[in-house]
DNA sequence: GTCGTGACGGTTGAC
DNA sequence: GGGTCAACCGTCACG
């Protein structure tokens, strides 16, 4: 039987702390992704995961994520680390609602963030929250986004005055927080910066909660058109595809979804040395070869070099997504 | 015995 | 350049 270990002494020394199964790893840093690969592997081709943690000395925790993730994504690698997203608030984009607002001073946010998606000046990506809207309006542009519709509307602050739909529109992506808690459930991500609505925590009785606007999975096939959106695109390549670009760069993420030229890893002179000539490299590579390339593969120390070089499916587990990877 | 889950301590990179 | 923050990581322990 082949030694899946990859904890060889002669890869491993002195780098990285040592598990309760013997398996070398990196504190916050991912596995290697010919490990990653590996455990796919194994799983595919009918290992138990508690055979396949035993035998790469992984955790079964993390046995158990990698699996959840790939089959959630189809991706085997992990995802960017660090960084924080772009912003979406550029001056550009402040700029135009300052125009629609000289121009329209009782426009609510609402309909200025409709008008920024219907002129392309946003798409359904980067457009600012509603709630972003009404604070440039408050904070960057002043007197001219004062209310104009009336008194007695109550506090312009928390007013749903100039942030609110009408009440009747049939819009999904309205959600009262005044409804039942069964109705919605607010997710990791619907908390995240891009959708965190400003209301959320105010006295505010109505706000607005962005929809995850991941694209369905036969959609990924456009995901390079939004290179920087690429953490909520699916990936494009199959296992197989991932396998053979990690086999041939084991550090360069074999992933066609990577949106720029960088590599989530750099490889090390050390790893060069040690493997850069190894016969494997010339090797016709399939996922059902059984050789212990783990072994041959150094996985510390490595670095990654760019944030948000590796596409991220990052989403609730809620909404529709594919139970099993694309295989074909 | 197996496996899903969350806490934990750690790394990373944008701001 | 250093601090903060919010992503991510794998391990570990629990149920």
């Amino acid at each position: 039987m082949a030694d899946y270990s990859f904890n060889d002494n002669s890869l491993s020394q002195s780098y990285g702390e040592v598990n309760q199964l013997g398996g070398v790893f990196v504190n916050g840093r991912p596995l290697p992704t010919p490990i990653r690969l590996q455990i796919v592997q194994m799983a595919n081709s009918g290992t138990r995961p508690c055979d396949i943690s035993r035998r790469l000395k992984v955790s079964h925790g993390c046995v158990s994520k990698i699996l959840a993730r790939y089959h959630e994504t189809g991706s085997v690698l992990p995802g960017a680390i660090g960084g924080s997203k772009p912003r979406v608030t550029t001056p550009r984009v402040v700029g135009r609602i300052r125009d629609y607002k000289v121009k329209d001073p009782g426009m609510f946010a609402w309909e200025i963030r409709e008008k920024l998606l219907l002129d392309n000046v946003c798409d359904k990506f980067n457009v600012p929250s509603v709630s972003s809207i009404s604070r440039i309006l408050r904070n960057k542009i002043g007197p001219l986004s004062q209310p104009c519709h009336g008194i007695g509307e109550g506090n312009s602050e928390h007013s749903d005055s100039n942030s609110s739909p009408p009440v009747s529109s049939t819009s999904s992506s309205f959600v009262s927080t005044t409804m039942p808690s069964s109705t919605i459930s607010i997710t990791k991500h619907d908390l995240s910066p891009v959708n965190t609505p400003s209301t959320l925590s105010s006295s505010a009785s109505i706000c607005k909660i962005e929809p995850p606007t991941w694209l369905p999975y036969d959609q990924s096939s456009t995901s390079y058109h939004h290179h920087n959106h690429h953490r909520y695109l699916y990936p494009t390549v199959t296992f197989q595809q991932q396998f053979e670009s990690a086999m041939k760069s084991p550090y360069t993420g074999g992933n066609s979804i990577v949106s720029n030229s960088e590599s989530p890893f750099s490889h090390t002179p050390y790893y060069y040395q040690q493997n850069y000539h190894h016969p494997y490299h010339q090797q016709n590579t399939s996922i059902n070869n059984t050789t212990n390339y783990a072994s041959i593969f150094n996985p510390f120390p490595y670095t990654q070099t760019s944030n948000f070089a590796v596409a991220t499916p990052y989403y609730s587990s809620s909404y529709g997504l594919p139970l099993t990877p694309q295989t074909s």
